[in-house]
RNA sequence: GGGCGGUUAGCUCAGUUGGUAGAGCGCCACGUUUACACCGUGGAUGUCGGGAGUUCGAGCCUCUCACCGCCCACCA
């Protein structure tokens, strides 16, 4: 007996037990030998990470394609795995150890450090696994990897020392984007732009050997001057002819430093002159280059100024104040207080111009949250523009597709201009470079330390001692290579042969630079092949005001929560019905509680079946069923099936949703159980018999249906309905059997339903009141039908009688279902003026349809143009609208006489 | 500054080859029916953001405007 409802806290972790036991998402369970592969890598969720909304949306949509293939008796794989989030997992294990009160990690040294990283990640870290397996996810996790464990590590070191090697990695000391707070390097991609309402400051710097002659120059970054080393002015400025190659004396500073002509000072902006730090601006970098200006790094790495004195700081100059007072005064504050410094410094001497409010965008790290600062130093970088050629050309040429396809512009956009991807990290959590340096610096790039010592010994002539570099390389290096270090690569493992590339790859749009690219890039030089066939990119799941959800704004939707309360099926089907192809999804509780109860209904079917013993006949046919209704329906699964396969197929997961659901409640629960109700509470054994075949074969097409979409309820119902395995492991359905007269017949039913249940509703009839029916003007076919479904029509409907006639009954409620006309009369419950009222606004519905029809049918270019079966649709419509007008015309007539 | 997306029923959103506007929730009325009140039956509600154009025909295509959001970008 099934239990009144279903208890989804109860009957889940049962189903997911039952599951893991029989090994049913192990690589290729239930799968034929020699069967197609299927393979998805999950995006690796952080070590830290704990189970957020957009996984449970992400994963849900990769375990609808899993299992929806496995059903299909594909050899699948899905690749599950942790990423070791170098910054992130960092933070956690040092934040942990200051709440501890125990001495920091540089006290410790590295090699403790790294080592309690570990035993955190033992203990408290990959949480979000089992939050993954509440939600039913079925990764095979016998194969769970971790981009730090002993194979991917090896996979790094190869292709760092490969990529070194044919030069595609090297070092570089150039400005690289700094967080002063993780201190440490990070990529152009893990730079985020915000937008901050700060100042415009005017500067006035005097020239040199021109007493009160000033030169203004705008900043954002006051600070900064006191890294000048040159003011830029345009080389067609008629303004500032006359100063290029003449000195400016820096103030605060006395650095004499050079007044240039180049471009890149706009004669339009501000004063046309641009103060030039070479050390602390991308693009003053660039200048400070063109024209051989010194760079002056007048920061430490977390943003404090250091300003050391030199011999050549002019002394004695006006403005100027001696440059050991500067030092005092400001070395050692950090950026911000020392921009209020140097601005109450220079006021004080008159040479601030004006300050404007000025709103721009400021860089931030993404990790750390401060403001990133450009920062010259040595790091290793990645020839990202060489590796992306082949990548662009993949999706370019259409081997790698992105779903939906406007991604791929975003794609090409980023790839086509892709600079050099900094990968060292001044961190101690992570895959350390493979680098080792001799005595004069010399770099030794080798896969062991071995290996560089043996390179060294050559150099050198003798043995050496080796120093190792200590940065770590970005987490997303080892993140790009997933799709082929999770398979075994670099060794030659079957499953890298059987189940690379991968076939489709799920993620969100906001790691399409970070992740996506790079794998492409890294797969496609070290496979040859692209990792995966399709790039589905889901939305984000936002809040209702569409921002990114967070933990610091307190946003979030906790997933698990939803679970508790109703059921991880509810929440994966919702997920699915949302995921149209867009670009955010604004989750609302409402929603998760309607397929709750979807899924209760669900239940509730399978109650019914339970209640009139509707079992599973072996070898059972729906095509064999003489019984019209059971034709019918199982018409109707055929096209519910093909719907739902083609939706799955085709990546539209809310419309694959929207099938089942449609199928199951309102097909299935809201017709065909009604239907079949006389039937089986009737005395026709062998229509009984074929009905609940019928029904039991039914209830296990639509569990199978709805099993990539909730796989616990279906699993825990397949046993009553014939399955004999696991539902996880059974066939998916094939769209088969279809009888269109079948279909029609039935169809004809619901409609005449459907009619008189309006009337009776509308003419306020008690759903008690059993009311005669009769039907005139009724065609062969009609009155075969209304014969056969005598007993059905009458109970749905609330028909005590039905009488076939020549003429419709007078002062009697007239309605029209196809070519007959019905008539029920409903004597003294029948209100005339309210029959006459909803009479006139029929009438008048189906008289401007006439209208609509008529003007199309009139337009000669709508005929010549129109295709032949538009137009003949829009005749046949036309007759059907006329006829009913006639018929409701001669109704009111008679009303008016009665 | 460039790019992308959104604007459809009170709310949240579907609507892929241009051919009678949909769902869920909410709302109103009624509940005969032992699968289901996490339910059933019926009902109301839309100048598909504004304007112009293409077309026999536009929610869907083109242009334009408005507002909202996201991504990218070196403007002091």
């Amino acid at each position: 007996m099934l239990d009144k409802s279903y208890e989804a806290a109860a009957v889940e972790p049962r189903i997911y037990d039952a599951w893991e036991k029989a090994g049913a998402f192990k690589a290729g369970a239930g799968a034929k030998t020699g069967a197609e592969t299927y393979t998805i890598v999950i995006p690796p969720p952080n070590v830290t990470g704990s189970l957020h909304i957009g996984h449970a949306l992400n994963n849900t949509l990769q375990d609808i394609l899993v299992r929806f293939n496995r059903m299909k008796g594909k050899d699948v794989l899905w690749q599950p795995g942790m990423d070791h989030a170098g910054i992130a997992t960092q933070m956690v294990v040092e934040r942990q150890m200051m709440e501890r009160q125990e001495p920091d990690r540089h006290v410790i040294g590295r090699e403790k450090f790294v080592e309690k990283v570990w035993s955190w990640k033992a203990e408290s870290g990959g949480l979000i696994i089992n939050q993954l397996k509440r939600l039913g996810f079925s990764c095979d996790w016998s194969r769970e990897r971790f981009t730090m464990d002993e194979g991917l590590s090896r996979a790094v070191v190869k292709v760092f020392v490969e990529l070194y090697r044919k030069g595609l990695i090297y070092k570089d000391k150039r400005l690289v984007n700094w967080d002063p707070k993780l201190r440490t390097a990070i990529s152009d991609v893990e730079v985020l732009q915000v937008e901050t309402k700060g100042h415009l400051w005017h500067f006035k710097y005097p020239i040199e050997g021109e007493p009160g002659r000033l030169i203004t120059v705008a900043t954002t970054r006051p600070e900064t001057m006191l890294g000048d080393t040159g003011v830029a002015v345009n080389p067609n400025d008629e303004r500032y002819k006359d100063l290029v190659g003449k000195h400016v004396i820096l103030p605060l500073v006395g650095r004499r430093i050079r007044i240039v002509a180049d471009d890149y000072a706009d004669p339009e902006t501000g004063s046309g002159a641009v103060k030039i730090t070479p050390a602390h601006d991308f693009n003053d970098f660039e200048v400070g280059r063109r024209h051989d200006l010194p760079m002056i790094n007048i920061l430490d790495t977390e943003a404090k100024i250091v300003l050391r004195p030199n011999p050549d700081f002019v002394k004695g100059v006006p403005y100027s104040v001696e440059i050991e007072d500067t030092i005092n005064a400001l070395n050692g504050l950090d950026r911000f207080a020392a921009r209020k410094l140097v601005v109450d410094m220079l006021v004080e001497r008159g040479l601030v111009e004006k300050i404007e409010e000025h709103v721009h965008a400021v860089p931030h790290g993404d990790r750390g949250g401060v403001a990133i600062e450009p920062f010259l130093t040595e790091q290793w970088y990645v020839d990202a523009k060489t590796l992306a050629r082949p990548a662009i050309a993949s999706v370019r040429e259409g081997r790698t597709v992105f779903v939906p396809q406007s991604w791929e512009k975003t794609y090409f956009e980023w790839m086509e201009n892709i600079q050099p991807w900094c990968v060292s990290r001044q961190l101690w959590w992570g895959h350390q470079i493979p680098a080792w340096y001799g005595p004069d610096e010399k770099v030794f790039v080798a896969s062991s330390e071995e290996e560089a010592r043996a390179e060294a010994r050559t150099h050198y002539g003798r043995d050496v001692a080796l120093s190792r570099d200590e940065d770590v390389l970005d987490t997303w290096f080892s993140s790009a290579l997933w799709p082929f270090s999770t398979l075994g690569w670099p060794d030659k493992t079957p499953e890298l042969a059987l189940y690379y590339p991968t076939n489709a790859l799920v993620t969100g749009f906001d790691i399409i630079f970070y992740w996506v690219a790079r794998m492409m890039m890294m797969s496609l030089h070290f496979m040859g092949k692209e990792p995966f066939r399709d790039v589905y990119m889901h939305a984000l799941v936002r809040d209702e005001k569409g921002a990114k959800m967070s933990k610091s704004k307190g946003n979030v939707i906790d997933p698990l929560e939803l679970v508790d309360e109703y059921g991880a099926d509810a929440l994966r089907f919702t997920l699915a019905a949302m995921a149209a192809q867009g670009r955010d999804i604004k989750l609302s509780t409402n929603r998760v509680e309607g397929y709750r109860n979807f899924a209760t209904k669900l239940w509730n079917a399978a109650r019914f079946a339970e209640h009139y013993e509707c079992q599973a006949v072996e070898g059972f046919d729906p095509a064999t069923a003489t019984e019209t209704l059971n034709r019918w329906i199982a018409t109707e699964a055929s096209r519910a099936t093909r719907e739902v396969t083609e939706a799955i197929e085709a990546y539209r997961f809310n419309e694959a949703a929207a099938a089942a659901y449609r199928f199951v409640w309102n097909l299935t629960c809201d017709w065909y159980l009604e239907l079949t109700k006389p039937v089986l509470a009737g005395e026709d054994g062998a229509a009984k018999d074929e009905t609940r075949a019928t029904v039991a074969w039914l209830m296990g097409r639509i569990v199978a249906l709805l099993h990539p979409f909730m796989p616990f309820i279906t699993e825990e119902l397949w046993p009553r309905f014939g399955g004999r395995k696991l539902l996880a492991l059974s066939a998916w359905p094939q769209p088969g059997f279809e009888d269109e007269a079948a279909a029609a017949e039935i169809n004809w039913l619901v409609g005449a339903i459907s009619e008189i249940r309006s009337v009776r509703s509308e003419m306020n009839v008690p759903a008690s009141a059993m009311v005669p029916l009769s039907v005139s003007g009724a065609s062969e076919l009609t009155r075969a039908r209304l014969a056969t479904h005598d007993v059905v029509l009458r109970r749905l409907a609330r028909i005590e009688s039905v009488g076939i006639g020549a003429e419709s009954l007078k002062g009697a409620v007239q309605l029209h279902v196809g070519e007959a006309t019905f008539s029920l009369p409903l004597g003294s419950v029948i209100d005339l003026t309210a029959e006459r009222a909803r009479l006139t606004k029929e009438l008048d519905r189906v008289a401007k349809e006439i209208a609509k029809i008529d003007a199309k049918l009139t337009n000669a270019q709508f005929l010549a143009k129109a295709p032949a079966e538009v137009v003949d649709e829009q005749m046949e419509r036309r007759a059907e609208a006329v006829a009913l007008r006639e018929k409701m015309d001669a109704g009111l007539r008679r009303l008016a006489a009665s």
